[in-house]
DNA sequence: AGTATTACTTAATCCAGTTCATTTTTGAGG
DNA sequence: CCTCAAAAATGAACTGGATTAAGTAATACT
């Protein structure tokens, strides 16, 4: 399984693991092929794994009350995607996951990497340090939000992800930076008679 | 120093350590009084230390470009407060740490801490968990917040903490709920004759 | 106790972004 | 290559909450 290699690359970068430890976390992954438009969580059933993404792309997303679509995350290739809150509390989702494109994920079960966590200190460091950096910059962007507008919010995705916009349509770009598909539109209008 | 015990009950529900380990993490524990109104971070400087209130209350906020004030984090007891983003990656902070009462906490500085966690296994562990646990909740509070109005968000505040309501000033807990002190006051008038 | 400062209220006006309705474009499957 | 559904664009009418500007009530400081 080449794309292990990945995973333990983005691991490695972080902490050290002995020949021994890499052999048992390999034990516990296991790769999936998923297909566009596939959902590998959704309300009702307990997150069970930590998704890594090899290839291809997902987004999280939640239908509130009116039935409206909110996308929470787009992850594109070394990240991790899931129900987080449901993975941490074992308690059935409330967020669905979705292939965007055709993808190859590595699983990892919940009670598996509780018990690695617990035995290997290293891959406990693993976790601890990349979740205190993810929610440190979550809490940033948000409030990076806060001040900014609908169009400078859809510039700085598109600066520094500018793949993202050729690979998912706009209306989910629309929803994940909290607007409408059609003020959008506008937007994206505006600015390209702008330059 | 009664007060380490606090902070001992709150890592106890979550991991067991050992006499000895117990006496390390005491070592590196510093308590400090602060007055009300008094500043633990603001912008410029690095933040040190992962900051435990034992008693009274305080906040983090920000200005923005307009000089507007949002306010982070509200902390009552048995919280930790700080500008996570930059004691995490220890840089320049952005936000202010204020006390909004005269109050007791405990500073832990981020060398010490990182230096105990790569040598006690269950102290990586606490952390991890509880940073786990955090950002799985920030994250669904957010989310819920997506789909509510600002007098929804005012309720459930006030329902969950009816303490803050209190102990807080009105503009403040304004400003944590991303609303204009103005349209507060307007909702508690309309809630005021509801009832 | 007196005064200055800060917090809260009220009401009028304004605006960024939504909603709804229609048209045009795109692209996936047969 | 065609078809048919979904995505994107366009425009008009609307709205939640901000802003501004005033007045009133609390607090803090001397």
């Amino acid at each position: 399984m080449q794309s292990f290699d990945n995973l333990l690359n983005n691991i490695t970068r972080h902490v050290s693991l002995t020949d021994e430890e890499i052999e048992k976390l390999r034990a516990i992954v296991r790769e999936t092929r998923i297909k566009k438009r596939q959902f590998i969580d959704q309300p009702g059933y307990t997150c069970k794994y930590r998704n890594y993404v090899v290839q291809g792309s997902f987004r999280s997303f939640f239908l509130d009350r009116e039935g409206k679509d909110h996308t929470v995350q787009i992850a594109l290739e070394d990240w991790f995607v899931s129900d987080f809150y449901s993975y941490i509390t074992q308690t059935p989702a409330t967020l669905f996951v979705e292939a965007l494109e055709d993808s190859i994920i590595l699983q990892m079960n919940y009670e598996h990497i509780e018990s690695l966590c617990s035995e290997i200190h290293a891959l406990s460091e693993y976790y601890r340090i990349t979740t205190e950096r993810a929610f440190a910059y979550s809490r940033k962007r948000a409030l990076s939000n806060l001040s900014k507008t609908a169009e400078e919010r859809y510039l700085e995705l598109t600066e520094r992800y500018p793949d993202i916009t050729n690979r998912v349509p706009q209306k989910i770009i629309a929803s994940y930076l909290g607007m409408s598909p059609e003020f959008l539109s506008k937007i994206r209008k505006k600015l390209s008679q702008k330059s």
